[in-house]
DNA sequence: GGAATTTAGTGCGAAATGGTACAAAAAAAG
DNA sequence: CTTTTTTTGTACCATTTCGCACTAAATTCC
């Protein structure tokens, strides 16, 4: 038994404002919290990839034995598509409101990047990178539906990009030469580039002079000022 | 068996031109070329990983029954190391002669990042992307002789171009403001993200375009011209 | 307290996997 | 022709892997 028991749930009768819908189980209570379950599932995956992680590597880490694996959550694959989907969610959470947020370009750019770099460096052995490149290079190939949530994933970043640009440009932030979507793609490609060298354990240190040096170009340091 | 039977191999005596260092091979003849079975193996790992490939598959691919791969290649993650290899050095052969040859920096990366996309793309079942990609999001991070290859990979990169901005600097192609570095590591984030990309099966035309637009951000479409 | 319901946990089983032992085969050397 | 050397191909083994029956628990409803 890996994780904590968990205490009386409800709380004082009437309490509606704490856990949304957990009306009263019928059966014999659940030893695990899904919502935990599936976070440990999601860091395994993210350390190994599909393939390496098996059921019982997934058992071991949730706690839960491979029948209640299967009841909670399908099979492995649906397991995985889980994990990526509360992956996808969390990134969302943490990076939509650095996105939605009104600051001078520059500032946004460095949150969402430090933003990046936090959830790509984390992890208890070893970075991790990104969870939506490692599998595009792994089962997104062969799997459509595994496909459709990466693409997904892509063009979302892109699209917050591209708005986080245009709307600098609006603000006169941005020459007019200057093309959104353009620098959304390379603000993209610069996300995927510190994901790739994340997992090869390049140092905090380099990745952020890489985002540093990319921010620079994206949003040229030196137009407002003047023109030598 | 699945290669083609070699045919006599050494010619007319006396013919050391031909194929190097194959004196008179002493016990039973190999029934495959290690060159052509090496190559099928790297297709199979580009297309599935490492972990997703079994040694049945490699023995399908190849030709070969799984005591000839072992007794040729030794276990499957030294099969794993040598495929990389060979794509590194083919790679390297491909890319190589681009980044050496003289031209405008502006032509020279769009031939640099067509050979990229023509590689990523190719693949009878889909594109297979990146190696190098793909291998730091698998097994980089718990193995440190792979993840050594990455690094290496991923810093040649960073340097060839690099030095290639250098250049086009020099020669003037490229304002005094111009860093080359950062420059250098924008030219490989774009490589990293179409090759992601083509993982998840964007099509050539988008990848092309993303090109297009970072070269442009690059290379200033606009600056030997006029200042406005 | 007893029925109903839901989960936990043990354990089975069929298949796949990585790796190897061993004999038969094919060539050169003597 | 016999020996030696190298490779092939079959067969096997130990382990892992995924998935599922089936029983034992724990809880609610009556």
């Amino acid at each position: 038994m890996v994780q904590k028991k968990k205490g009386p749930q409800g709380g004082a009768p009437g309490d509606k404002n704490a856990a949304p819908a957990e009306p009263k189980r019928r059966g014999r209570p659940r030893a695990y919290e899904p919502d935990v379950a599936l976070g440990k599932a999601l860091d395994l995956f993210r350390s190994s990839g599909f393939a390496a992680t098996s059921l019982d590597d997934l058992s071991a880490a949730t706690g839960m034995n491979r029948p209640s694996l299967y009841g909670a959550f399908g099979d492995k694959r649906e397991l995985y598509i889980k994990s990526y989907q509360r992956y996808r969610d969390n990134a969302r959470a943490v990076m939509g409101g650095i996105f939605r947020d009104d600051r001078p370009v520059r500032e946004q750019l460095q949150k969402i990047f430090a933003a990046a770099l936090d959830i790509y460096l984390s992890g208890e052995e070893g970075p991790r990178g990104c969870f939506t490149v490692m599998t595009a290079g792994s089962e997104a190939v062969a799997d459509p539906d595994i496909r459709a949530m990466v693409q997904n994933a892509l063009t979302e970043l892109d699209k917050a990009f591209a708005q986080c640009f245009r709307r600098a440009k609006d603000k006169g932030e941005l020459p007019d030469s200057a093309d959104p979507v353009v620098l959304a793609q390379l603000a993209s490609a610069t996300v995927h580039s510190i994901a790739v060298r994340a997992r090869a354990r390049v140092p905090r240190q380099e990745l952020e002079a890489i985002v540093a040096g990319a921010i620079d170009v994206m949003v040229s340091r030196k137009l407002p000022l003047s023109t030598p």
